[in-house]
RNA sequence: CGGGGUGUGGCGCAGUUGGCUAGCGCGCGGCGUUUGGGACGCUGAGGUCGAAGGUUCGAGUCCUUUCACCCCGACCA
């Protein structure tokens, strides 16, 4: 992609109002446009990173389940048979499809904050025999949650994409086998999205979902919502709300020797039981042609917060600064005004492919507006050609996270500069 | 939902105890000069001050109501 083409542009400039990092860099570098409180766009750069994390978290869930895609709205009436629709006060709704409709109607269409209530229904449809499980399928869709206070930019949103799958189950056994299949699989996702180190699977109640347990994925982060008591040892973690002595002593950990660190929730799954078959009424035929209820399991995933919590733990003052598998390109390449140099330019670009390189092409934009957007933007390799370099027939190669020593390489193995970084 | 703060060209801001034609920087258009770390000169376009109501000869400035956003807390499926 060439810069002067780009649809949005940098700026220097953000309101002094907006103090949350991912909110300011992401702004300002024209990855995202707010909308309204919680409520944001995601422009050309910041839909790549998007499609990025989706690409990783797909590949990762075709391992276990199917992708499909529910309807962002439902009747209200399965959320009162889950007796839902009173007990989340983040439930959003809207009232009717027209004027007339609103004066005689008492319809509401729930905007969906999450999918037990859609999918259970779907699933009963096709999948009613013992032979029939278990399985399991995901989304990746827009929830929305009508957050009291939306805050910290992409980290709590009204409106956020979010990654649901549901697993289904004829035993706990198997609910509790699949599980654990689940948690290999967020760890190469978090791994894969360079925040596995930091990302710890934190004990946490369950909430409006279970009566027992639940398990978050926490990625520390200074900026953090949540309090978390860390065991880095067993890279286990425990939320505040069950980290008391006690319940360290059944876990297994002395409460004492826990680290308190502030941390981000960026996944959670949930054993839910029996609760939503119960509920919705999702039952199956064993063996012997006996009626019992589903057991079913839960695992989301925050793609549009994942981007915000990256955005926080990588950048640096100079702006962004993506980890290589989910950057919205590889290389920035930065062209010194000069006919030679372009020419050169325009062969790199040409060699490493427009979909890996932003190419900054832009006439009007002074040498020092050039580095000082290639660091906000924050792709992870930048490509420089100049006089200077090419007086050694060379451009220079600059690592944004310091990941390499920059170096020189030659024009004529362009080819092997993909396989020289790798 | 409670507390605090802020709303003035596209963005960031200034605007004194009410006073004349609402300023500045960035950005944007034109012309020219520049180019290894957010360049410079000349020139031009663009706002009715979040919204509604009120006080006043006169309101960006005072009063009332309201909306929005940001921050702290509560909440967080």
């Amino acid at each position: 992609m060439k810069l002067s083409k780009l649809f949005t542009k940098t700026s220097k400039n953000i309101s002094s109002q907006i103090e949350s990092v991912n909110a300011q860099l992401l702004t300002r570098a024209g990855y995202i446009y707010q909308e309204m409180a919680g409520v944001y766009a995601f422009l050309p750069l910041g839909m790549k990173v998007i499609k990025n994390i989706e690409q990783i978290v797909r590949d990762e869930m075709d391992k276990i389940g199917e992708e499909l895609l529910m309807p962002a709205l439902s009747g209200r009436e399965r959320w009162h048979a889950t007796k839902r629709h009173d007990a989340i006060d983040i439930l959003m709704s809207t009232r009717a499809a027209n004027e007339k409709a609103l004066e005689k109607s008492t319809a509401e269409y729930i905007l969906n904050p999450t999918h037990e209530e859609i999918i259970t229904p779907i699933a009963k449809h096709f999948r009613t025999s013992y032979k029939d499980f278990p399985f399991a399928v995901y989304q990746i869709q827009t929830k929305f949650r009508n957050e009291a206070r939306a805050k910290s930019g992409l980290l709590r949103g009204r409106e956020f994409i979010m990654k649901d799958l549901y697993s289904f189950h004829t035993s706990e056994d198997d609910l509790n086998k699949f599980y654990e299949l689940a948690k290999e699989r967020y760890d190469a996702i978090f791994d894969r999205l360079g925040i596995g180190q930091d990302t710890y699977i934190t004990f946490a109640s369950g909430g409006d979902f279970t009566d027992d347990y639940s398990h978050e994925y926490q990625t520390v982060l200074e900026s953090g919502e949540d309090v978390i008591y860390l065991d880095r040892k067993n890279k286990v973690a425990y939320n505040k709300e069950v980290a008391t002595p006690e319940d360290a002593k059944k876990l297994g950990v002395n409460f004492d020797e826990l680290e308190q660190v502030m941390a981000s929730e960026v996944g959670n799954i949930f054993p839910l039981s029996t609760k939503f078959s119960e509920h919705l009424d999702y039952k199956y035929s064993d063996e012997d042609n006996i009626q019992k209820n589903v057991w079913m399991g839960s695992y989301g995933i925050g793609i549009s917060r994942l981007m915000g919590v990256i955005t926080e733990k990588f950048a640096d003052d100079k702006g962004l600064v993506w980890p290589e598998s989910i950057a919205p390109y590889m290389y920035h390449i930065v062209a010194l005004p000069d006919e030679e140099n372009i020419k050169v330019a325009n062969k790199v670009y040409e060699t490493l492919g427009e979909d890996k390189c932003l190419y900054d092409d832009r006439d009007s934009a002074s040498t020092g507006e050039r580095f000082a957007d290639a660091d906000l933007i924050g792709c992870p390799v930048q490509i420089v050609v100049s006089k200077k370099t090419l007086e050694n027939n060379c451009v220079e190669v600059i690592s944004r996270s310091d990941k390499f020593e920059s170096f020189m390489h030659p024009i004529d193995e362009i080819e092997s500069l993909e396989t020289k970084l790798a």
